[in-house]
DNA sequence: CAAATTAGTTAGCATAGCTAACTATATTCA
DNA sequence: TGAATATAGTTAGCTATGCTAACTAATTTG
C-alpha cells in the first residue's frame, strides 16, 4: 500500500457534487455523439480498437487487449472482424513467431477519421450555441480534466 | 425543415477543438469509472435501464426502450434479466392489458445506489487533487454542458 | 534438452444489439 | 357492431462483444 493521494479518504460534499454533475454530463454527451457511429457499419469495440491503432500506432494483440481493457480472447475476435473488413493488416513478428503486429490499413484509417469527424462535428454543432466566454470555460475544464486523467493511477 | 440553430453549418475551428477535447475527456473519464460497475454483477444495459427506473420512476417497456435508445425486443430481454434478478417489479396496466408497468424493486434501488456511489466516489477521489478554483471551473462547465444537452434536439 | 512461461486461439457460455414475424389487445370506422 | 387497422410486447434467429477454461505453438530457463 502507498500513502499516495486521496484514494481512500471520503471526498468532501462539494467534490462529490462536482463528480456527480461531471459523470452525468459525460454519459449524456457520449450517448448522443455515439449515434453518429452507426454510419460506419462497424461495431463499437472494433471502432475503438481501430482508433487505438490509428492514434497510437501498431500494436501486438496483447497490447491492444490491454489498451482496450479487454481479455486476449475478446481482442482476438475483434481483430478477426477488423481483418475480415480489411480495416487492419497483420504481420508476424520475425523475432518471435508467437507475436503478431497489427496496424491500421489505409481503409481503416480513413474510415476511422470519418467516424471521428462525424462525432466531433455533431458535438461542435451543438456547442456553437455557446458564447465565446462559455467555450473558454469548457476549454479550461477540459485542461483540468486532462490533468485529473493523467494523475489517475 | 427548420432554420433552427447551427445543425448544418460547418462549425468554427475553435468550436471543433473544444468538441474534440470534451469528447476525449468524456471517453476516458467514463472508461475509468465504469470499472467500478463490475462489483454489481449486473451488465451495463441492465444497470442503465435500472437507473432510469430509479431516477425517473416507473415506465412501460416501450418508454424504457425509448429512454435507453434501444428497440423493444432488446429492452424485453433486459427487463427479463432484471426481473430474474428481482431488481424490478412488473404489473399489468388495468386500463390497457397490453401495457406493462415496470418499477424498481427496493433491492434494485439499493443495488443501483451502491453502484452509483462507487462510481461517483471513485471520480470524486480523483477530483480531490484539485484546487477549489479548479473545481469551480468544472462546476461552471457542467452547467454549460447541461444547457447544451437540454438544447440538443 | 526438459520444464516452465508466454502469445494467441478455440470452445462454450452470457449479455446486448438488430430485424422479421408473431400474439394479444385496443381502436377505428363503414 | 364487427372487420380492419394500429399498438404493445414477445419470440426466433442473427451478429457482436464480454468472459473463463483449455488448448497449440513458440520461446525461455534451469
Amino acid at each position: 500500500m502507498s500513502k499516495v493521494k486521496n484514494k481512500n479518504i471520503a471526498p468532501r460534499q462539494e467534490t462529490l457534487a462536482a463528480a456527480d454533475g461531471l459523470h452525468s454530463a459525460a454519459i449524456h454527451l457520449l450517448r448522443r455523439v455515439r449515434k453518429q457511429d452507426h454510419a460506419t457499419g462497424v461495431g463499437p469495440a472494433q471502432l475503438s480498437a481501430l482508433s487505438v491503432l490509428v492514434f497510437a500506432g501498431p500494436k501486438t494483440l496483447g497490447e491492444l487487449a490491454a489498451a482496450e481493457q479487454v481479455k486476449p480472447p475478446t481482442m482476438s475476435r475483434i481483430v478477426a472482424g477488423l481483418e475480415r473488413s480489411l480495416l487492419i493488416e497483420i504481420t508476424r513478428d520475425p523475432e518471435d513467431a508467437r507475436r503478431m503486429h497489427i496496424r491500421s490499413s489505409s481503409k481503416g484509417a480513413s474510415l476511422l477519421q470519418q467516424a471521428r469527424r462525424r462525432r466531433i462535428e455533431s458535438l461542435a454543432s451543438h456547442l456553437s450555441i455557446l458564447a465565446p466566454v462559455e467555450l473558454a470555460t469548457l476549454n479550461r475544464a477540459v485542461d483540468i480534466l486532462k490533468n485529473v486523467l493523467d494523475a489517475w493511477h
